[in-house]
This record gives C-alpha cells, sequence and structure tokens, in this order.
DNA sequence: ACCAGTCACCCATAT
DNA sequence: CATGTTGTGG
DNA sequence: ATATGGGTGACTCCACAACAT
C-alpha cells in the first residue's frame, strides 16, 4: 500500500479509504444512534461509486458546507456531475443550493464581484472586499443575489450537515473547534507512529444512544454560539432555564457545566450579576464555584460567601479550590519553595524560561524547557499498564489517545490494583526502568508520552540523576488528580550534575505564581523533590538608558535568598 | 489529559 | 509591488 | 515595592498557493 508523504499527491483512493473505514465503524459498531432512513443513507454511501465517495470525502476535509465547483477539480473523480448527482440522489449535497447570500459572495474574487455588479459596486474599487458584500447585501435580496451569481458560476452545499456531524462524534470523538475531525487521519499516516489498536467497546459509546448524543451536540452548539446567544436575553435565559438540572451522564454534565460557566463570565462582564450568580449556582465547575464566592463578596453578601467557603475548603474538588477556599479574601500565604534572584544585566529577554535555561548551561548544567511534559511523561511511561489497561467503556472511538474516564473522580479507584503493581515494579526495579518503559512502549501513539528524540534524550538523563522515589511522588500526584495536575508544573528541568537535578519555575519581572502552580510547588516540597522559583529583575531604566548602543550583554548576576 | 486549555503578558488597583 | 491573510493539502 | 485579579492574545503540524490589502 503507497503510503502517505507530505507535499506529495496523495494516493488516489487515500480519502475514499478514510471515509470507507469511518461508515464500516458507525454501520457495524454504533447502528443505534441512527434512524432507519439515515441507515439507508449511510448505507446507499457505502456502496455508492468511487468517485461519489471520494468527492464527498474530499468535501469533509475543507472548511465550510458551501464550495464553488470550480474549486472541486480533484484527479481522482473523474466524472464530477455524475459524482454530484450521486450523493444529491443521498440527500448529502445539494447544487447552487439557497443559502445566505454573503457566505456565497464571499467566495467570489472582489474582481468578480466588481464584474457582476458593476454598476451598485461603481466607485467603490478600493473599499474592503467585506464592505462590498455588505453594500450588495444591503441592497438586493438574498435571491436576487444568487441569481445573478449562478449566471456565472455554480457552487455545490453539503445539506447532510447533521447526519454528518453525528457520524464524525462517534468516530472521532468530539474534536477541538481548530481542526478538522478529519485531518486526524492525514497526522497519524504522516507520523512515523504506529497506530494503536486498541479494542473498542462494542455497545457501549460515551452515550447511551441517540438522545444523549443530540444533547451532547447541542450543547457543543450552544458553547460555540454563545456570542449570537448572548445577543438576545431571551435566547440566554431559556439556555439558563434548560441548564439549571445535573446530568448522570458524566459527559453531558460536564458539558452542562462548562456552558453555564461561560455564560456566567459572559454576564458578569456585562454587569448582569443576578444573571451571572444563577449560571455560577447552577454549574458543578470550580472556577464557576470560585466566581459565585466573588461576587457574592463584591455584592456584600459576606454570610453566604462564608457557608460557600466552609463547604469549597473541605469538599473543593481540586486542591486548587481548597486553598482558594481557605485563603479568600485573604492572600496566598508564603511557600515553602526557595526563591532565587537574577538581576539582568540586559532588556528583559522575550523568552524568559529560554534565556534561563541557556544560563544554566553556561554553568555547566543540562537545561531543558520542559512544563507539564515531565508530570506527562512520568506519569505516562510509569503508569503506561494501568492508563491503557482495558477497563469496560474506556475506550469507545478509534482516535482516541487517554481513556475516557481519565478525569472522572473515580479514575484510580476503578484501576487501583494496576497502579499498586506499576509502583511496586518501578520501585523494585529503580530508576532505569523509567527508560525500559520508554523501550517496552516506544511508537504506541498516547496523549502523554511525544515519542521524538528530544524527549527520548531527557528521559535518559532522568533514568540517571532523578532518584525512583521523587519520580512517583509525581507520577502519583497525577494519578489521584489527573485534572489538575496536568497545568502548573515548574517551566525548567535542571541537572546540575549527575544525580543533582532541579525543576524551576521562572518568574520575569511582574508576573506571579498562578494558583495552579502553587499547587504543584506544594507537592513537590511535600515530597522533598528538589525545585525552586527563579526571580528575573529588571534591569534599571537608568542602566537600559546608558548601555543603549552596546552590544548585549547576557551575564545575569545571580544572588539566593530563602524565603 | 477525550475536547478548549495553557501560559505569559498587560495594566489598573489594593496593600 | 511587497506583505499579510486565508484556505488547501499531505 | 509587591500582590492581586481581570483581561488579552499566541499557540495548538507544516508548506504553500491564491487572494486581499
Ligand atoms: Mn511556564
Ligand atoms: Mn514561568
Amino acid at each position: 500500500m503507497t503510503r502517505l508523504v507530505a507535499q506529495q499527491p496523495a494516493p488516489a483512493d487515500y480519502y475514499e479509504r478514510n471515509l470507507d473505514a469511518v461508515l464500516a465503524f458507525v454501520l457495524s459498531k454504533r447502528r443505534s444512534f441512527f434512524t432507519d432512513s439515515e441507515l439507508a443513507r449511510l448505507d446507499g454511501l457505502a456502496r455508492a461509486p468511487a468517485g461519489a465517495r471520494r468527492l464527498l470525502a474530499r468535501l469533509l476535509t475543507r472548511k465550510g458546507r458551501v464550495f464553488l465547483t470550480r474549486s472541486l477539480r480533484y484527479s481522482e473523480v473523474a466524472d464530477l456531475p455524475g459524482a454530484v448527482a450521486e450523493l444529491a440522489d443521498l440527500a448529502l449535497v445539494s447544487p447552487n443550493h439557497a443559502v445566505a447570500a454573503d457566505r456565497l459572495l464571499n467566495l467570489c474574487r472582489k474582481s468578480e464581484l466588481s464584474t457582476m455588479w458593476s454598476a451598485a459596486l461603481a466607485g467603490m474599487a478600493s473599499r474592503r472586499k467585506g464592505e462590498l458584500i455588505d453594500a450588495l447585501c444591503a441592497r438586493y435580496s438574498d435571491g436576487a443575489l444568487r441569481r445573478t451569481m449562478a449566471s456565472e458560476v455554480s457552487w455545490l452545499v453539503v445539506t447532510g450537515s447533521a447526519l454528518i456531524e453525528r457520524v464524525e462524534a462517534l468516530f472521532f470523538g468530539v474534536g477541538p473547534v481548530y481542526r478538522e475531525p478529519w485531518t486526524s487521519f492525514v497526522l497519524q499516516d504522516l507520523s512515523e507512529l504506529s497506530v494503536v489498536k486498541r479494542p473498542v467497546s462494542e455497545q457501549s459509546s460515551q452515550f447511551e444512544g441517540r438522545l444523549e448524543l443530540d444533547a451532547y451536540l447541542d450543547l457543543r452548539r450552544r458553547r460555540r454560539w454563545l456570542d449570537v446567544a448572548f445577543e438576545r436575553p431571551k435566547v440566554l435565559q431559556q439556555w439558563l432555564r434548560d441548564s439549571r438540572d445535573p446530568h448522570a451522564n458524566r459527559s453531558l454534565e460536564r458539558g452542562r457545566s462548562a456552558l453555564l460557566y461561560s455564560i456566567g463570565q459572559r454576564l458578569e462582564r456585562a454587569g448582569e450579576l443576578r444573571l451571572a450568580l444563577r449560571a455560577y449556582r447552577y454549574s458543578d465547575d470550580p472556577g464557576a464555584r470560585e466566581r459565585l464566592v466573588r461576587v457574592l463578596h463584591r455584592c456584600g453578601r459576606l454570610n453566604t460567601c462564608e457557608r460557600l467557603l466552609a463547604h469549597m475548603a473541605e469538599h473543593g474538588s481540586t486542591l486548587a479550590e481548597q486553598q482558594f477556599a481557605r485563603r479568600f479574601p485573604g492572600r496566598h500565604p508564603v511557600g515553602n519553595s526557595r526563591v532565587t534572584s537574577w538581576q539582568l544585566a540586559q532588556p528583559t529577554p522575550a523568552r524568559i524560561e529560554t534565556f534561563a535555561a541557556q544560563q544554566f548551561r553556561v554553568n555547566g548544567a543540562l537545561a531543558w524547557h520542559t512544563e507539564n511534559l515531565i508530570p506527562r511523561l512520568l506519569f505516562g511511561l510509569l503508569y503506561w499498564p494501568a492508563i491503557f489497561a482495558p477497563v469496560p467503556g474506556s475506550f469507545v472511538h478509534p482516535f482516541q489517545l487517554a481513556p475516557l474516564d481519565l478525569n472522572w473522580p473515580d479514575f484510580y479507584r476503578r484501576r487501583e490494583t494496576l497502579f499498586s503493581d506499576a509502583r511496586q515494579n518501578a520501585q523494585d526495579s529503580g530508576s532505569a526502568w523509567l527508560l525500559a518503559c520508554w523501550h517496552k512502549h516506544h511508537g504506541l501513539s498516547n496523549a502523554f508520552v511525544p515519542w521524538s528524540e528530544r524527549v527520548y534524550a531527557l528521559t535518559v538523563e532522568l533514568a540517571a540523576s532523578m532518584p525512583m522515589r521523587q519520580m512517583l511522588a509525581i507520577a502519583d500526584h497525577v494519578a489521584h488528580n489527573t485534572r489538575e495536575a496536568r497545568s502548573g508544573f515548574p517551566d525548567l528541568t535542571v541537572i546540575h550534575g549527575p544525580g543533582n537535578i532541579e525543576f524551576v519555575e521562572v518568574k520575569g519581572p511582574g508576573d506571579q505564581l498562578q494558583p495552579n502552580q502553587r499547587v504543584w510547588l506544594r507537592v513537590l516540597d511535600a515530597s522533598n523533590v528538589p525545585h525552586r522559583v527563579l526571580r528575573l529583575k529588571a534591569m534599571s531604566v537608568a542602566k537600559r538608558t546608558a548601555r543603549t548602543g552596546e552590544a548585549a550583554n547576557t551575564n545575569a548576576r545571580s544572588s539566593a535568598q530563602h524565603a
């Protein structure tokens, strides 16, 4: 089979094969999420001529749902009109379909607009394309604009969006909005990684059935269209009412709480404090609870505030939430972490972590800018068998890189003996075990360990210089606090010499420790993992003026102190 | 990290 | 005409 | 002086062509 190579034409059947794989998956494993007529359409598509499947596969990788026909020239689709006709029969596309005129006009070149509406746009040649479109839409009806356009160009609209959205969600999961789901195939195929074939649950999906999936897609849509809804108070209030009650399904419940948190933030910013409080109160998001407390405090409702803080301090779902509840409205308590200050002898560098790492290297140390890679790496390598164990319901679609329940409260408990076994193995084997884990799992795609040369070099040095006790302290914190431990780890890994490792959080002038960073520093302190905070002090104005025109001096004078 | 989330930076304000 | 933005494609 | 906290924007794969400015 010919491989996919970047910048070279894909094999003729590449996109078609991808579409076929998706169809085969949903038609065999996810039938209950579709109506009979939807199943008939999917079945018809799976049996359609190659040209039709090839064209649809291409359309799905592109942005939007409306395309000019002239942009659909694909060498692997020999008979374009025939392919369009097949897809139109399945109600998946519609030629010259009536869609909003501005979307159509935007597909045309600016020069084409000027030609097609030469009279109306006379004298506007220097205006922006968007202004031309606005002018046309203001002057003519959508129908009139479409008729004029249709005399010059033809277009194709993907009308099967509802069905396609459902198929995509079941196969790819619900992905980030900035990436088209179908690029997952390309990214996998371009990398050297082998794709992991983990057993995907047969009947169990993330959702019980069609209704739950619909509810989830609806939540996603609402989050995406929040800006629009915010212009219409009635819609927003309806959304608030709809979202009042918790869901039994945890994915739905998380989506509901996230939506409420977003709504609350916007309401608060707009000064609608009463409604904002309502949104925050309905939400189960720790961030929403913090906003709730802050707004109540600002409104002078101190008793309610007190009660909430007492509850959060005891039952807060993250350590950061508990720490917040214990200090608010007071300041952060001073931590135990060692603090070192460097007086800069040059203007503050643009990338302070890179600068600090270089300084450590100048002094003979090994230094990497690693951030949250360290906890991810240690957790992923040392606890791989526990993380990827075939726990029922934890792997539900083919591109999943981590178990579905990773951030659920009982993630650890459901795998307790697996974690214990892995921990015992690590303790018995010592630091070199980390490297053994690398070789054992190398190449299998996952959410925690990037199998790059750079990370391999780091792993070698960690295995040589970091005591297993320290590795496990970090990995265990992740295992017990998966959601919270994904962020806030110090910027740099520094190995000053054999066995002399420390983690360094760099702070530029005016920057400060964030709550998630304080959580990690406390964990490192409690388990005696060497670490410190490095504050870069800005060069004084006088000095900066004096050295204008001098060559950059990268020397930094250090002065240590204890906090 | 299972689906937006992390991080540094800016700036006004509080202590 | 040079530069920036957007979309496509592997 | 330093801490706080609200807010913003870059980044998320990379190369390149077409188009807009
Ligand atoms: Mn950082
Ligand atoms: Mn930092």
